[in-house]
DNA sequence: TACTATTACTTAATATATTAAATAAATCAA
DNA sequence: TTGATTTATTTAATATATTAAGTAATAGTA
C-alpha cells in the first residue's frame, strides 16, 4: 500500500475541477440573468428542439427526472416554459419555451458566446 | 446566428458527462459501504493528512464550506470523523478520522482501486 | 376482457450546492 | 488598548441531487 492514489490525481476529481474552472467563468453571467446552471441547461435544450419529452430533456440536460420536475415547475412559474400533455400518450408531457423563455435565451446566448 | 453551439458540444457539458460516466462506476461500490460521493472525498483527504483545517479540507475535497459543515456533522454522527478546536487559533477546527473512520477508509480503498 | 408488466412522470425523504448573512476569534492601526 | 478589519467557520434560505416509492396511462398476453 505504499502507492495510494492521491485524491487530487483521481480522474473524477480532475474532471470536477476542470468543470468548476469552466463554470466559474459562466456562472456570474448566468446569475446576472437570474438563471441557475441547471435552468440554463434546460433552456438551451428547449431552444433547439420543440415539443421535448421530459425524459429526453432529462437526458440531454444531464438532470435526473425528479430534479427536472422541480426545475420545470420553477421555470413555469417564471413564465419561461410551458408544459402540454401529449394527446397520443397521456403519460407524456411535451415541454416548450414560451415567447418570454425564447427571449431570455436570445439575450443570454451572445453573452455566453463571449465567455466561451 | 446560423451556427449556435449545441449544448451537447459545450465544454462544461462534456466534462459533466465524462465525470458522470466515471462516477457511475464508483457510486454503487461507495453506496454499498454507506457512503456518498462527497463523504468519500472528505474521508480520502483526511486519510492522507492529519489535523486538517476546515478551509483546506474544503479546497481539497472541492466542497464549499457550508456544505462541508453539514457533511462533517453527518460523518461525526456516524463516528467516522472528529473535530477538535485548535488551541493556537480558536477560530479553527482541526479535523481527523477516528479509528473507525480509518478502518472504513481501509475497507473502501482496495475496492476503489479495483474499479479504477 | 382481465391480468401483468412496462413506461413516463411525480412525490417523498434525505443529502448536497450556492449565496448571503451571522458569529466569534484574531489582527492591525491609531 | 480600543475600535475597525479580517479570518474561519457556521447558520439560514433556497435550489438541486439522489434513491426509492407512488401514480396513472399504455402495451402485451392469455
Amino acid at each position: 500500500m505504499a502507492n495510494l492514489r492521491q485524491i487530487s490525481h483521481s480522474l473524477p476529481m480532475q474532471l470536477l475541477q476542470a468543470r468548476e474552472s469552466a463554470m466559474a467563468l459562466f456562472r456570474p453571467m448566468l446569475r446576472s440573468f437570474g438563471l441557475t446552471d441547471q435552468q440554463w441547461r434546460v433552456i438551451r435544450v428547449l431552444a433547439n428542439q420543440c415539443n421535448t419529452e421530459a425524459y429526453e430533456l432529462s437526458q440531454q440536460s444531464m438532470i435526473l427526472p425528479p430534479s427536472l420536475t422541480r426545475i420545470l415547475k420553477n421555470l413555469e412559474e417564471d413564465g419561461l416554459v410551458k408544459r402540454t400533455p401529449d394527446y397520443n400518450d397521456q403519460r407524456k408531457v411535451l415541454i416548450n419555451l414560451t415567447t418570454r423563455g425564447r427571449k431570455k435565451y436570445e439575450q443570454v446566448v451572445p453573452e455566453s458566446e463571449k465567455v466561451y
